[in-house]
DNA sequence: GCGGATCAC
DNA sequence: TATGGTGATCCGC
């Protein structure tokens, strides 16, 4: 294939480009599965990722994600140059504080840390393909991958032709031109996942989750309980897991999480290792290792740090006096952190976990008019509904995402006066902002649409809860949507159907449409929409009838809410 | 409080 | 045939 020169100027080894190009799973986890097999990172590696590189380059170079990408890369650039120049500056002037400062936090990080914990990581590799191989025998021996318009996990086959995680599956299969593509069953990755905490719940019932295919177990009680020993403990429960779900998972300990967690990496896919709780060994195990492999050191942050020369966890010592002043204190006390192998050692319960937000973003066919676009963000908004819903939720704060067809996304946060949850309060309060944006870029089309919601309160006592729940009961509804019809089930093709600004103009059933309006009124009215003339008023709280007087009735109300908040903190 | 970025999976 | 979705956190206003 002859390249052209404008390509090859483009894509030197070392770029930085080239190396988003390959993409995050292959810096961050090493090239697994394709230098696996080898002893070192020989050249015919480096020609491997050339090759992936230079696949996608040509893929994608011509499209609008390629050029935002472009931008994204300069601003990082300019960022790391500007870094470089204060670093320049601070040589030159006196930093023995910094350093003495420095030498402080290390020695206060030292006496803190804690290693008598027995932390570990478990980590399914390559959750999705696993699963599907193990239910899917006819995949054993073909490359495939598993994903909608992304690869989410591919098999060790596919890996070697370069497909990698997080790739396009068009370009996937510029690669791997007899890539079979499996779709993602969601339902299926959690009942394994369920079945995995089931296995987990006898070595330690406060396991943590994270993400959909990892979590952490602190075995340190029942080693000390059964006396058995962290290695004997794991190799136990990776058979347990094998047993209850047929796939293998790979296992790290350590003493905490993020040493861990690094540790289960050393052995993916099938496998467990153990780093052993020794300040001397921890500090040779740390030294080598890329900032990049921490978890918590991202693609900006790692060029960031080498662009002033670290490397390894070891190099972030020997430039511990300029951290400070060039990433302020967090970052400077998490960096050093990491040099010393802290991390933590408590975990949080899998069940205690509150969530902060929901969330729901969707990419769609771009587009600019302005009817399926309000038809998008309708359904959005019913989405988030149905998901507070479930949490039994309702936020303060909502934040719309408009995200256009060059990649650029805008986003308003607004703190609303009380907590909402149906789809009508979000869409409205979400419309003006996407109009407003689609509006200001003439020349442009939307792609993506998101509604989040934070400030999250428990919907329990308030009072919209408390009137959705008599809603329900004098309709006798079901969890319909509030918003009519979902666009999946639009008999017309998009743009025909017109819908103004106003809700009015839904088609609506008659039965939806008198829940539509009562939902509607609850927000102004609450009281008027439920108010049976000469018929007594369930006070939603304590169950009990009450007059019916507005009046009275909000007092009552009043009354009745303070005391269940009582109840609930005493 | 707000908007943009970053990070992980 | 063409670049996802969810949740969290941090920084600098």
């Amino acid at each position: 294939m002859a390249h052209s020169t404008g390509s090859n100027q483009a894509i030197k080894p070392g770029s930085t480009l080239l190396k988003s190009f390959v993409g995050v799973a292959a810096i961050k986890k090493g090239y697994e599965g394709v230098d696996r097999d080898k002893a070192s990172h020989d050249e015919s590696t480096t020609v491997q990722s050339m090759r992936i590189a230079r696949t996608v380059y040509e893929a994608s170079k011509d499209s609008l994600y390629f050029s935002h990408q472009q931008k994204r890369d300069q601003a990082i650039t300019e960022k790391c140059n500007a870094l470089v120049e204060r670093k320049r500056l601070l040589e030159e002037s006196d930093t023995t504080s910094q350093l003495v400062h420095a030498d402080k936090v290390v020695a206060r990080l030292k006496e803190n840390r804690d290693l008598s914990q027995s932390i570990v990581h478990i980590d399914c590799d390559a959750f999705y393909a696993s699963v599907e191989q193990h239910d899917r025998p006819d995949l054993k021996d073909v490359p495939f991958a598993v994903g909608d318009t992304v690869v989410a996990a591919c098999n060790y086959i596919a890996r070697k032709t370069g497909c990698r995680a997080g790739m396009v599956i068009a370009v996937a299969k510029k690669m791997c031109p007899n890539l079979t593509i499996v779709k993602p069953n969601h339902d299926r990755y959690r009942e394994v996942m369920a079945q995995i905490c089931k296995a987990m719940e006898k070595y330690d019932p406060g396991y943590e989750i994270c993400g959909t295919d990892e979590a952490y177990l602190n075995i340190t009680k029942y080693c000390t309980e059964f006396g058995t020993k962290p290695w004997d403990v794991v190799e136990s429960l990776r058979k347990d897991i094998r047993h209850e779900t047929g796939i293998a998972v790979a296992a790290g300990i350590a003493a905490n999480i993020q040493l861990a967690k690094i540790s289960s990496t050393f052995i993916k896919p099938d496998g467990q290792y153990q780093l052993p709780s020794e300040p001397d060994i921890i500090m040779a195990f740390i030294k080598d290792l890329p900032v990049r492999k921490v978890t918590g050191i991202g693609y900006t942050l790692d060029r960031q740090l080498a662009s002033i020369g670290i490397a390894t966890c070891d190099d972030i010592f020997s430039q511990r006096q300029f951290l400070r002043d060039l990433f302020g204190d967090r970052l400077f006390e998490f960096l050093l952190e990491v040099y010393l192998g802290c991390g933590r050692t408590e975990l949080q319960a899998t069940l205690e976990q509150q969530k902060k937000s929901a969330s729901i973003e969707r990419t769609f066919k771009e587009t600019s008019a302005p009817d399926i676009i309000e038809r998008n963000l309708r359904t959005v908004c019913e989405d988030v509904e149905a998901k507070l819903k479930e949490l039994n939720r309702a936020g303060q704060t909502l934040t719309v995402k408009v995200k256009m067809n060059d990649f650029e996304s805008y986003s308003k946060q607004m703190k609303l006066p009380k907590a909402i949850s149906s789809a009508r309060d979000i869409f409205q309060h979400s419309l003006p902002f996407v109009k407003a944006t689609v509006a200001s870029k003439p020349h442009q089309a939307c792609r993506l649409l998101g509604v989040r919601l934070t400030q999250l309160v428990s919907k329990e006592y308030t009072l919209s809860a408390a009137f959705q729940r008599m809603a329900d009961r004098s309709t006798h509804s079901e969890s319909d949507s509030l918003l009519g019809v979902k666009e999946k089930e639009l008999p017309s093709p998009a743009g025909k159907r017109k819908l103004g600004d106003n809700l009015e103009s839904c088609e609506l059933s008659p039965r939806k449409k008198k829940l539509n309006l009562a939902t509607e009124s609850s927000e102004i009215n609450p009281l008027e929409s439920f108010r049976c003339p000469s018929e007594m008023i369930r006070c939603p709280i304590c169950d009990q009838d009450q007059p019916p007087d507005n009046v009275l009735f909000n007092q009552h109300l009043d009354i009745c809410l303070s005391l269940s908040e009582i109840q609930k903190y005493s």
